[in-house]
DNA sequence: CACCGTTGTAACCATTATAGTTATAACCAT
DNA sequence: ATGGTTATAACTATAATGGTTACAACGGTG
């Protein structure tokens, strides 16, 4: 099926939770909130955090964006935990057969239009903030 | 990672190979131009023909398109072979926790927004037929 | 009718990603 | 030093993928 994890929902769970709540965040509290393992957030903030989003303290605990909530895009938090190589969201099937002029063509023509619908998809998440949705819990 | 699989790429070279060339389209002929072994390629054109793209004849051998390749859209090929509980892309963390304003709401506001993407890419899609693409193969 | 290439499936396997879990070391304010 | 926290390794169960072998069913041809 190749669905987008759940670890990119936790992702804007968690950085709503640092948003709204910027002085209770420890990895246990953003997991009650989220319902899961504390390690599997830590986990994810260790790429929010390699990702420039958020900062972490060890030892004292807690976390806090690195950038203004109008300044992180749905994209951004995407981005920082969808790692996949190439940042390509399909997959195209390798070494077709280059004696067949389907098999010698399919990759580039196929990589192009994939490409542009990739775009579009990560267009749309580009224009949500997460400002916006924090305004929408109230 | 969640990349979509390699199965769309081999389902649209697959109907290319056909509009190309509708006569020796025999799934060991299809297997060698994708390098792949037959039976994948079976059990993808059996997910093609559930979704009414495409004939297939036992015993005879080969297959034929059910629709004009102008009528075939990159979207009726994901749709086909990409087969995932309600058609969503994303997957979202389940039971967070509704004591919290951000777990109580996360669901409904982040469906919205995923759906928008996944709308956006599936338009995409929709933007292009096989008639295009097999222009492209010259 | 018998043959033979083909399609349709079931079954199995190796690989990979995910999500959860336990355990332990490192951190740091008190 | 203590205690709560973060960081990370290691292990597990589950699931999807892509490949493979095996075999039944199909259907034209000799």
């Amino acid at each position: 099926m190749g669905q987008i994890s759940t670890r990119f929902s936790m992702a804007v769970h968690t950085l709503s939770l640092i948003a709204f709540s910027p002085n209770e965040c420890t990895g246990d509290f953003i997991a009650g909130s989220v319902n899961t393992n504390p390690v599997v957030i830590r986990r994810m903030m260790g790429m929010l955090k390699k990702a420039g989003l958020v900062d972490v303290r060890p030892g004292v605990g807690g976390a806090s964006l690195l950038k203004d909530p109008s300044e992180i895009t749905l994209l951004d938090v995407y981005r920082a935990v969808n790692v996949t190589e190439e940042n390509q969201l399909f997959r195209i099937h390798e070494n077709p057969n280059i004696a067949c002029p389907v098999g010698r063509n399919i990759e580039q023509v196929l990589q192009a239009e994939l490409r542009d619908a990739q775009s579009a998809m990560e267009q749309r998440l580009a224009q949500t903030t997460l400002d916006q949705l924090i305004h929408k819990f109230q």
